[in-house]
DNA sequence: CTATATTGGTTGCATATGAAACTATAGGAG
DNA sequence: CTCCTATAGTTTCATATGCAACCAATATAG
């Protein structure tokens, strides 16, 4: 006798993984965005615009930004006005497009610059103290793969 | 002679996890969510509830949902009015307790619910499918690892 | 039993986010 | 050059999200 077994396709939510990695990554953000509004009165992508801004000692420009981080352009310039309103940051004319500026840290923006950075990492040593260098390189290994397929699938899907 | 290194905190936005974490999520989640959108006309937060209430033939109420997947009892609560209003889920009374019901899915819900699950699945294999069991695995494994140390965090904070 | 505190869920409001329209500058094509 | 198209950035508007206030039902203290 033959057993006939109809599996009807099926799928736990938690075991889901694009569920799985919003679930993670919403407690992360929520704890990272807490930490720096109370810490610095940043949000997240003013922090993002400080980071990358400090990562470009020459002078970035937010489209730069946008493309490096993902953000949408309206978000980096929202972030940034906020920045510059604050005199964290400072805007100087691009002399290769006048459309655009070059953004760079002001004194002020340094220094606060300087005193998240040692935060930042202590509270990503809080959350990942216990996984190994190995683990944590592991770890991003999977998230640039991911990236890849995912910025691939949708370079294609604009193409069709 | 001794040489006095100096190093100054240094941190490369790229290389940082909560960072990383976040920019792989809004990858998937937007490629996830415009398929959901497309297909079948649902929401993230309203294809959670689906899915929820799929895995609890019993019924379930808003609370266990907003618990199980740490959404806003206010998203939770817009979501299944959505799909109430859809006719995908139905309400029936909590003998338990009045003031909340226990949601089900309706006929057209179960339905909808079978034909996602196949692209569900499908939609996780274009992007995982370069990753063996083993490395799935291991993912979900740090993302639950990663969870329970921020959770714990946030319960250590609410006590102070 | 009442009176009070708590909890499930909804509604209202305030904020965050992104798409689309717009402005100003750049970069060709003729 | 002049015209046309494309791009950097801002503004405007529509939508998503979550906190706070609220309502109704429940649990607890006296």
């Amino acid at each position: 006798m033959i057993a006939l077994v109809m599996t009807i396709a099926s799928l736990r939510l938690d075991a889901f993984l694009p569920y799985r990695l919003s679930f993670t990554t919403n407690l992360v953000s929520d704890a990272v965005a807490s930490a720096y509004e109370e810490a610095f009165g940043l949000r997240i992508p003013e922090w993002r615009v400080v980071a990358v801004v400090a990562e470009h000692p020459d002078g970035v420009t937010q489209q730069a930004i946008g493309l490096k981080t993902r953000m949408d352009k309206v978000t980096v310039s929202r972030a940034a006005s906020a920045l510059i309103d604050r005199d964290l940051l400072q805007r100087t004319p691009n002399p290769a497009d006048q459309r655009s500026h070059l953004l760079m840290l002001s004194t002020a923006g340094t220094a606060l610059y300087r005193a998240i950075v040692p935060q930042a990492l202590a509270l990503e040593e809080q959350i990942f103290g216990s996984f190994t260098q190995a683990e944590r390189a592991q770890l991003v290994a999977m998230l640039r793969r991911i990236d890849a397929i995912v910025l691939a699938r949708t370079v294609q899907a604009a193409d069709a």
